[in-house]
DNA sequence: CCCTATGTTCCCAA
DNA sequence: CTTGGGAACATAGG
């Protein structure tokens, strides 16, 4: 479920709330999660966000670091009564708990040392500078859209917002990214850094089950112009929003207004 | 029953 | 080695 924007709005709102606080106690509900053992009575230093993983840094040398998959969220609770339905995992704190909650438990949880990170590609938000794009695609044949969802060349970016980039650089999803011009790599950041932001300041796009820390749903999905959109017309020219499978994914998008040889 | 789902990893083929 | 396709993971909803 989270990609980039839903996974900063939970570091954001997670430093309001427990940055500073020290865990009490963890609870494993789902014991597909494993064992994390020796975090109680740790204080928690910061939180960090790199791509869709979130570490929740601990003042020791470790963290913990979450990874939603499909269907995992947050949510914090002042009150500790009974579990919410698909809580896997409850980290208590004196004024509080953060719940994950993910009903198709593809979520993982690991324990890090510093310096331990999984390997991933850079962050579109680290630094404005996104010219290692295009560097990057120079040897490389894949489909563009294929390349935006390649964790390991960019680290955050899923379904929704590669669809939504794509449809407002006005790019074909299945266009090879060794043939864009330095001009079409250029619209693709600027894309890329708008909406990624602005769906930041939206806290995310709940266009099924996303909700924040605190519960509540993000505003992103009423600023969607292709994703879900299948058979509506384009905003742009009016004509029909098609979705067709790319590498087993729904790809949204409008054929008029995002040419190219691809072939799509 | 069918299909779909905001993600990642693994296996296999070309 | 690269890439692409499909299945798997587990569950809910249309």
């Amino acid at each position: 479920m989270p990609e980039l924007p839903e996974v900063e709005t939970l570091c954001r709102q997670l430093r309001q709330v427990i940055v500073g606080a020290e865990i009490t106690k963890t609870r494993i509900i789902d014991a597909k999660l494993g064992m994390i053992t020796g975090i109680a009575g740790e204080t928690v230093s910061g939180i960090r966000r790199h791509g869709k993983a979130l570490a929740i840094e601990l003042a020791g040398n470790r963290s913990l670091v979450l990874h939603f998959r499909m269907t995992g969220r947050l949510l914090w609770q002042h009150n500790g009564n009974g579990l919410l339905p698909h809580t896997r995992l409850v980290v208590s704190f004196v004024h509080g708990r953060v719940s994950l909650i993910d009903p198709r438990r593809f979520a993982t949880v690991t324990v890090h040392k510093k310096g331990n990170g999984i390997p991933l590609g850079r962050d579109p938000l680290d630094d404005g500078d996104l010219s290692y794009l295009e560097e990057m695609a120079q040897h490389c044949t894949l489909p563009i859209k294929s390349f935006l969802m390649d964790q390991h060349r960019i680290a955050g970016i899923g379904n929704i917002y590669a669809c939504e980039i794509l449809h407002q650089a006005r790019m074909d999803p299945w266009r090879r990214v060794n043939t864009l011009s330095p001009d079409e790599w250029k619209g693709i950041a600027e894309v890329m850094q708008k909406i990624l932001s602005r769906a930041i300041a939206c806290r995310g796009t709940s266009v099924s089950d996303w909700r924040d820390l605190f519960g509540k749903e993000g505003e992103y999905q009423g600023h969607l112009l292709v994703y879900s959109r299948e058979g509506a017309a384009c905003y742009g020219c009016g004509e029909e929003v098609i979705r067709k499978k790319l590498s087993g994914r729904g790809t949204y998008y409008c054929p008029t207004c995002q040419h190219g040889e691809g072939g799509s």
